[in-house]
DNA sequence: TATGAGATCCGCT
DNA sequence: GCGGATCTCATAA
């Protein structure tokens, strides 16, 4: 798909973008996911988002152009990605939270020994794991590779609700999920230390 | 099954 | 130096 194309199907104010990602194909060499659940983040006015304090090095990916992968780097051990939605200068966002592997299975099992095939991208960190996304991707053309989205059909039945693990953000139902589907991780509210 | 704490490192302040 | 858009394992019920 031109690269054009993608940003079109992902402009438009990040909380009605978020919800169309769902059912969309996240590919990466052999193995693809398919989106079953995001979180939707909107730039400054979202104290919940990483570029709520401005632009920095890490956040920078999220201030350039849509239909780019943002990665980052958390709790030491985790790579977290979104996907870019607003266009060059807007730092909307949606985190990808978890999907279903649709392709490549076997090399999946073989990265995450141990999982059942419901977990294997069922998370945040999980699915880039799945993916074999790192933070050398971060800044990555989702329409040149070497990670790509294919849009695809959002499921009739989607639910909304809180946004996981924030602390300090007002509560917006921003998370959107495929109803019923196993492959959406459990609502954990944000711990105070 | 549910709950709790540890692991572990990068970028910002 | 601190805190984080998390995951996994251990222990308890």
């Amino acid at each position: 798909m031109p690269a054009s194309e993608l940003a079109a199907f992902l402009a438009g104010p990040v909380d009605q973008a978020a919800p169309r990602l769902l059912g969309s194909v996240v590919r990466h060499g052999d193995v693809a996911v398919r989106l079953t659940e995001v979180e939707a983040y909107a730039g400054p006015a979202d104290p919940g988002s990483h570029a709520f304090r401005g632009m920095t090095k890490r956040n920078a990916t999220m201030f350039g152009p849509p239909a780019h992968l943002y990665c980052y780097f958390t709790y030491g051990m985790h790579v977290c990605c979104n996907v870019v939605t607003g266009p060059d200068g807007d730092p909307s966002a949606v985190l990808l939270r978890a999907g279903e592997v649709v392709e490549g299975i076997e090399v999946v099992r073989e990265r995450r020994l141990g999982s059942t095939d419901r977990d294997l991208a069922r998370g945040p960190a999980r699915l880039c794991r799945a993916l074999g996304i790192g933070l050398d991707h971060d800044g990555a053309d989702l329409a040149a590779g070497p990670v790509v989205l294919e849009p695809g059909t959002p499921p009739a039945d989607v639910s909304t609700g809180p946004r996981v693990g924030l602390r300090g953000a007002p509560e917006r139902p921003w998370r959107f999920w495929e109803t019923g589907h196993p492959s959406v991780s459990a609502y954990r509210p944000a711990k105070p230390r």
